[in-house]
RNA sequence: UGGGGAAUAGUGUAACGGUAGCACGACUGACUCUGGAUCAGUUAGUCCAGGUCCGAAUCCUGGUUCCCCAGCCA
């Protein structure tokens, strides 16, 4: 089981108890079920696993981590026609990823298709269940709406023998996808839509990923997802609460049959702002090229975030404090960011990284000479050590460091100005090259001797320190900086006549070249986070080769010049 | 308009009849060899209307608004 989540604690004070853990704390205390909490999460191997995924799963995992007990992740895969393998192994992957473990407790609900088949004969049996010949279409019909109440199918009083040999061919494959379903035996009339005779098994001819062509009849969600429950001893079955409408179904199934009688509680799924969490639409987003697959960085996806740079803590953090409620909110992508922030502060590995180089000349140091200057690693974990970082007489800085005619509050390099180099120098720059269209191309400076490290003896101070790369030494890397996905808080609210779709952010993705990075970054491997200094959390991206070094942008820094910048604009 | 849920600062949440608190964000300031981090401070809230009570976010009544349900999807 998951260690206790120490990332998920606030701050040192006692844990308030989410209505969830209220429950099960209660339960536990009053020894219900022996004491015992045994929790799962069920998902449907039908694709990709997203943050609001997480929110379940460290709920699920959360609590049973919490309460001594256990959590299964069981696959839900009742539908042949939309689950895949390859979904599965995704899940596993990102379920692993987020540190939760589930031991011996992995399971699949189409090992129960033989015991929900034998349930199903036991509900015909006892007359509370019947073959009905209608299509899907007359099945409609015969629903009702939500104000007028359905009528009873035709078929509902076959005699249990007939409903029991028909069920039967069923199963054989004597009839066609479509044509006969096994239904409840409940109430047409009844208020709740999903009480009104619901379907428990179609006809399918399809194959299966897990049983191949065992089975062509297949059972429905309502009928199997609380039997899954049941047979596993799920003390805790907590789902989202559009399965609150459902409940009821699930209650008379299991008080019809007399089996074990799992606790259903329903919470709100997650919503992000700036971002989009349906299945539909991320599929929409994949399938239509806007994004480059699932694992895209700037998907909300598990595979996507990993790929961004995110870490499992920061995720399990951000589900910790996000909550658990009954009502749909959307949590502030911030509170996410600040959570990645706040794990990647402490775990990053510093590095400096020129993003758009601006060349800078020390006049003053002789030519042809290197040093190497001593560099802390991680300033908010000692242990993380001292690296080496080359300096020499042609340099990179970052372009936006300097400014020719500086506006107030900006600090950096400037005509005459003098600043630091981080770990190295004070430089003033005494000369600036330009081309014939008047950029600047070139930076001349002189350097101080007596500051090496990045110190005045004499106890002056600089108002700025910059980073850097030596020109002679530094690696070129490709980096991509990414935004938000979307423009609007809500992608949903579009414009008449468009969809979700015409909210894309479209500078969510800036690829730069020829971006300089520091020697050390050769021995970088996939994934490894970094923060680049005054830059932001990057990571290095799988797409990279050996010597073909590609970075993104997990997060910037928190920077109070851009805002200062915009602000200025305004004016 | 049948049934089922739910409403607390900009956002996310706590308070379970007894001072409406925390976090994020935003804004100040301090500190700083990262304009990072850290620290200090400011900002701002009980959906509405009645009622019960010494006392109501909490209990009652009546409204309002939002979400879910008419797949042989999950």
């Amino acid at each position: 089981m998951g260690n206790t989540d120490t990332h998920g604690n606030i701050g040192s004070q006692e844990t308030r108890l989410d209505f969830v853990r209220q429950i099960v704390a209660e339960d536990q205390k009053a020894g219900k079920w022996g004491g015992q909490v045994v929790t799962r999460f069920p998902p449907e191997p039908n694709g990709y696993l997203h943050i609001g995924h997480a929110k379940s799963i460290c709920l699920n995992f959360g609590i049973a981590s919490e309460f001594d007990g256990r959590c299964h992740l069981r696959f839900d895969d009742t539908n042949p026609e939309k689950e895949e393998q390859e979904y599965v192994n995704s899940i596993i992957e990102d379920v692993r990823w987020l540190k939760w473990d589930w031991g011996e407790h992995l399971y699949y609900a189409s090992d129960y298709f033989e015991r929900m088949h034998e349930y199903a004969v036991r509900l015909i049996e006892k007359g509370k269940a019947y073959v009905c010949d209608l299509t899907a279409e007359q099945t409609r019909e015969y629903r009702g709406t939500l104000t007028e109440p359905g009528k009873n199918s035709p078929y509902r009083d076959r005699s249990i023998k007939e409903n029991l040999d028909l069920f039967e061919r069923m199963r054989k494959g004597e009839f066609p996808d479509g044509s006969r379903t096994l239904r409840a035996k409940i109430d047409m009339s009844h208020p709740n839509l999903n009480m009104r005779d619901p379907v428990m098994y179609r006809i399918l001819h399809a194959a299966h990923h897990r049983t191949s062509d065992k089975w062509c009849i297949y059972p429905m969600y309502d009928w199997a997802h609380g039997l899954e429950d049941s047979i596993e001893g799920i003390t805790h079955s907590i789902c989202t609460l559009e399965f609150e409408n459902h409940r009821p179904l699930y209650d008379w199934f299991l008080e019809q049959l007399d089996i074990f009688h799992p606790q259903q509680i329903e919470f709100a799924r997650l919503n992000l702002s700036y971002t989009v969490m349906s299945k539909r639409k991320l599929l929409q987003l994949v399938q239509d090229g806007l994004v480059n697959g699932w694992d895209d960085p700037r998907m909300p996806t598990i595979c996507g975030l990993r790929r961004r740079g995110y870490s499992p803590e920061a995720i399990r953090s951000f589900c910790r404090r996000i909550g658990v409620n009954k009502f749909n909110s959307t949590v502030d992508i911030a509170l996410l960011e600040h959570c990645l922030r706040e794990d990647l502060n402490k775990t990053s590995q510093r590095v400096m990284a020129v993003l758009r180089p601006l060349k800078v000349v020390i006049d003053n140091y002789p030519k042809g000479q290197a040093e190497d200057m001593e560099a802390v690693n991680n300033p908010e974990d000692p242990s993380a050590g001292m690296r080496k970082v080359p300096f020499s007489r042609e340099l990179y800085i970052e372009r936006e460091d300097f400014m020719e005619e500086p506006p107030k509050k900006f600090y950096r390099l400037a005509p005459g100005r003098e600043v630091r180099l981080r770990y190295a120098y004070f430089v003033r720059c005494t000369d600036v090259v330009k081309d014939d269209n008047g950029n600047v191309v070139e930076l001349h400076c002189t350097y101080d001797p007596s500051t090496r490290g990045g110190d005045a003896p004499d106890g002056r101070k600089v108002k700025a320190t910059l980073h850097w790369v030596s020109a002679k030494h530094a690696i070129e890397a490709k980096v991509r900086l990414y935004d938000h996905l979307f423009t609007k808080e809500n992608p949903a609210e579009s414009d008449a006549g468009e969809d979700f779709k015409a909210n894309l952010n479209p500078k969510s993705l800036e690829v730069l070249a020829g971006c300089q990075v520091e020697p050390s970054l050769g021995r970088a491997r996939s994934l490894q986070r970094y923060q680049f200094e005054r830059l932001g959390y990057f990571c290095v991206d799988p797409d990279g080769t050996e010597g073909r070094l590609v970075f993104n942008r997990t997060v910037s820094l928190r920077d109070p010049w851009a805002r200062i910048q915009k602000a200025q604009q305004r004016d």
